[in-house]
RNA sequence: GCCCUCGUAGUUCAAUGGAUAGAACAAGGACCUCCUAAGUCUUAGAUGCAGGUUCGAUUCCUGCCGAGGGCACCA
């Protein structure tokens, strides 16, 4: 299709110099209405300025002379009011196209731009404070979709959690899980003001009981690394149930103790991008062209999160990765330019590096919004959603709609709705076709490459061959966007057409050759319903 | 007050600046002697408001209204 389009597009470019046209830049691509053609260029619309004449006329002009040498697989060249020029497509394009999918199998619309070329995606990035929730599940789809996404046109990617167990939520945290082991064990205790309310936390005290006693004096280091390390245990858990694991974890403490972080602010300080006032350490962000400068270092001594942030995103540019994707929530939409500002004033390129955001996703109960708060322990985990409706469902919703929509979660309509969430219709139409190649082989038909496509011109079979050949073109929009909900949309098309072609036309017939190109195509379609699924994670059950 | 994202059908969401704005759920009809009716067909229903750019705007720009998020010596 790609090389296709390429040749249309160089054919339209020849009849415009013929024509002694100025050229432009012009759109090529299928119009919404199939009646009009297979592929629409507007080119004769950005003509109508410069040449003052009706796009009309310009159209028949340019289609006048398309016609007079088609290009090959093109059939006919229509223009239509306002001016768009259309091109029929011919059948044996679309039917020559099952033989390169069955080819290709499950590398069918695999792309190169990434080939040779590594990827770092950053996601979830969560500490270790409490469960996995449903806030962060839109995280963690997002992230490990775009990983595949990725994977799919090349690129070796690393996923990677970036956490931080040293800070002030951490320090909160063990305070928390003491308060509640001294509790139990019915000794006088303080829960701290900002504490974790979650019943998390005296589990893990009684846990605590359990493996160490119950003579730890305040203070102990037992509490908070214990409760990190059963914590982080259940958010790695979580994250498997969701078909999701990293191949590395990066603990902020790493850059204080190899020196990086000294080293980053000694060269900053060299710049003199960095100064003292009120006893704290600033970043002198407005000689960067910010509106004010940001703190460093507290008067207390600890760094803000701009720091090892900076060190860290430092660190992942030196390891050299072609692209740096971070998977932030909107809440720190505010925070990441401080930390390209400071890579950029160290001399260092962040051209590659892309910060996708994705909105907060509301949960609805009861017709109530509720607010979500770790701390509050006022959350819906992960778990207990997937334990619900399904990893499928699950990763499926997350992935429908667009990153930079807030999405309304409402948990009755998610459970009570769980069976008619559209990823069944994805995975209806994988399992109808394996079910039909079933039945085939079952009356000794069987795949081969022999089979005559031409056979394949009802309406319905050229509508899902139509769509099919575009898979290429889809993916790669995805990937050029960095938007999983590309690829779900595809799928969803392609699946509609499926349905209607298995609604309209009978596979295993008494045509014995009919019969063979349907089944040909039946297994290209769920070739790419395969691949599609994969690169989102659900799976494609042969029987539902 | 300033900044970011979003306002599309009763509801939840789609739509590389293009031609008649698509689905799903909910509401009203129809279709299984036929490879799974988790399907197909069909009726009704929407671009917040006001300008601007453009041959053409849901899409880009400005203002207003509304929702969410930010604007810390929290991450």
């Amino acid at each position: 299709m790609k090389l296709l389009k390429q040749q249309i597009s160089k054919a339209v470019s020849t009849s415009i110099t013929s024509l002694s046209y100025p050229e432009k830049d012009f759109s090529l691509a299928p119009p919404k209405n199939p009646d009009f053609g297979d592929l629409s260029t507007n080119i004769s619309l950005l003509l109508t300025r410069d040449l003052k004449k009706s796009p009309l006329e310009i159209a028949n002009n340019i289609a006048n002379i398309l016609n007079q040498n088609l290009p090959k697989y093109v059939s006919k060249v229509t223009v239509t009011p306002p001016g768009f020029i259309n091109f029929k497509i011919s059948d044996s394009f679309y039917q020559s196209n099952i033989t390169t999918i069955l080819d290709a199998g499950n590398s069918y619309g695999k792309g190169s731009v990434g080939k040779r070329k590594t990827a770092n995606v950053e996601f979830v990035s969560a500490n270790p404070t409490g469960p996995l929730t449903v806030g962060h599940g839109r995280n963690a789809v997002l992230g490990d979709t775009v990983s595949s996404i990725l994977e799919w046109q090349g690129f070796e990617v690393t996923r990677e959690y970036y956490f931080n167990d040293a800070g002030r939520q951490m320090r909160i945290l063990g305070q928390s899980v003491e308060a509640r082991y001294f509790e139990i064990l019915g000794k006088e205790f303080k829960f701290p003001d900002d504490g974790y309310e979650g019943s998390y936390i005296k589990k893990i005290a009684q846990s605590i009981i359990k493996d160490k006693g119950s003579n730890l004096p305040s203070g102990d280091s037992n509490f908070k690394e214990k409760a990190e390390d059963s914590i982080f245990e259940d958010i790695k858990k979580s994250l498997l149930n969701l078909g999701i694991h990293f191949n590395q974890f990066t603990n902020e403490k790493t850059f204080y103790e190899n020196g990086e972080i000294d080293k980053f602010l000694g060269e900053l300080r060299s710049k003199e991008l960095i100064y003292e006032k009120k006893n704290a350490t600033w970043f002198k962000t407005t000689a960067l062209g910010m509106e004010k400068d940001r703190v460093f270092i507290k008067s207390s001594g600890e760094p803000t999160y701009r720091v090892p942030d900076t060190a860290y995103h430092r660190n992942k540019i030196e390891r050299g990765f072609d692209l740096i994707i971070d998977i932030f929530g909107a809440d720190h939409a505010d925070t990441y330019p401080d930390v390209l500002l400071a890579l950029k004033s160290l001399g260092l390129k962040t051209d590659h590096i892309r910060v996708l955001l994705y909105q907060f996703v509301t949960l609805i109960r009861g017709g109530e919004k509720v607010k979500m708060s770790t701390r509050k322990a006022n959350f819906v985990t992960m778990d207990e959603l997937v334990n619900e409706v399904g990893t499928d469902v699950v990763r499926y919703f997350f992935v429908m709609r667009s990153m930079n929509t807030h999405l309304d979660f409402d948990l009755d309509l998610a459970t009570d709705q769980s069976d008619k969430n559209p990823v069944f219709y994805l995975q209806y139409a994988h399992a109808r076709i394996c079910n039909i190649i079933k039945h085939g082989r079952e009356s000794g038909l069987e795949l081969s490459d022999k089979f005559e496509s031409s056979l394949l011109s009802h309406p319905e079979e050229i509508n899902l061959l139509r769509h099919m050949v575009r898979f290429p073109e889809f993916m790669e929009l995805a990937y050029e966007n960095l938007e999983p909900q590309i690829v779900a949309n595809y799928l969803q098309e392609l699946a509609t057409r499926f349905h209607k072609f298995y609604s309209h036309c009978h596979v295993i017939t008494d045509d014995l050759d009919l019969s063979k190109a349907r089944l040909a195509l039946i297994t290209s379609v769920n070739m790419i319903l395969l691949n599609g699924l994969n690169i989102l994670g659900i799976s494609a059950p042969e029987r539902m």
